[in-house]
DNA sequence: GCTCCATATTACCGGATGGTTGTATACTCG
DNA sequence: CGAGTATACAACCATCCGGTAATATGGAGC
C-alpha cells in the first residue's frame, strides 16, 4: 500500500496496459477464456468476433502478456495468462455499481 | 470473487473506464494528487502539462467520477474521488516487474 | 506434391482522441 | 465598471486504432 510516486517510464508501462483492457472486444474475449481455454474458431462463435479481427485482438493480448498461446494440431488454442485481469475489472464493477446508485457521470 | 459472466453493457462500461487510465498524462495528474488536493496551476507545474491540455484531462477525470472539483476564490481544486485507482495501477505495477524478471514482451 | 482447413498478416478506411492555439468565461481587486 | 488572473471551451490537426476484406502461412491428410 502507499506506494511513492512513479516515474514517467512506470506511467506510460502502466498506461499502456491499461489500454490494452480499455476495448470491450478484449475485455470479452478474456471473459470467455475465464472458465478454460479456447481455440480461436470457439472464440470466434464464442464473441461474435470475426476471425481477422478477433486474431488481432488476441496478438495484442499475448504481446502483452494477457494469454499464452499453444498449438494443437490444426488449432490454436489460447489460455488465460493474467488472471489479474478479473481482479481489475471487480474493482471496476464495485465502482460501477457505486457510481449507478450515487454519483452518476456529472455533465459538468 | 469469481463472478458469473459479464453481459456486453458491462463490458463496454468497464472498457470505458479504463480507457480513462489508459493515458500517461491523466495518470500523472492522479498520481500527482495522491497526497492531497491541488488546484490547476499547481498541476500544471507538477504535471508539466499545458493549461488547455491539463484542462481537458481534468474534464474527463472528472466526468468519470476519479476526482472532485471544488472552487476556492480564484483556483479551482482537484481532488481524488475515486482511490481504487491506486488498487488498480498497484496490481498493474505488481505484473510488470513480475514480467520484467520473467515474460518480457513476446514478439510472436 | 496438392487440397483443405485454421489462423495470421497486410492494406485500407473511418472514426476517435491527444495536443495546440486562440478565445471565452468566471472570479478578484481596485 | 475595468483590468488582471485562473480556468474552461472550441476549432483544428495529426496520429492512433478498431473493423473489414483480401491474401498469406502453416499444418493435416491424401
Amino acid at each position: 500500500m502507499s506506494r511513492k510516486r512513479l516515474g514517467p517510464e512506470t506511467l506510460d508501462a502502466v498506461a499502456a496496459r491499461f489500454k490494452v483492457l480499455a476495448e470491450p472486444a478484449r475485455l470479452s474475449v478474456l471473459n470467455q477464456l475465464r472458465f478454460g481455454p479456447l481455440n480461436v474458431s470457439d472464440l470466434i462463435e464464442a464473441t461474435g468476433l470475426n476471425q481477422a479481427n478477433l486474431s488481432k485482438h488476441l496478438q495484442l493480448l499475448h504481446a502483452h502478456g494477457f494469454v499464452d498461446r499453444r498449438r494443437e494440431g490444426l488449432f490454436v488454442v489460447y489460455e488465460l495468462a493474467d488472471t489479474s485481469v478479473f481482479a481489475l475489472c471487480d474493482i471496476m464493477c464495485d465502482r460501477l455499481s457505486y457510481r449507478a446508485n450515487f454519483g452518476r457521470v456529472r455533465p459538468y
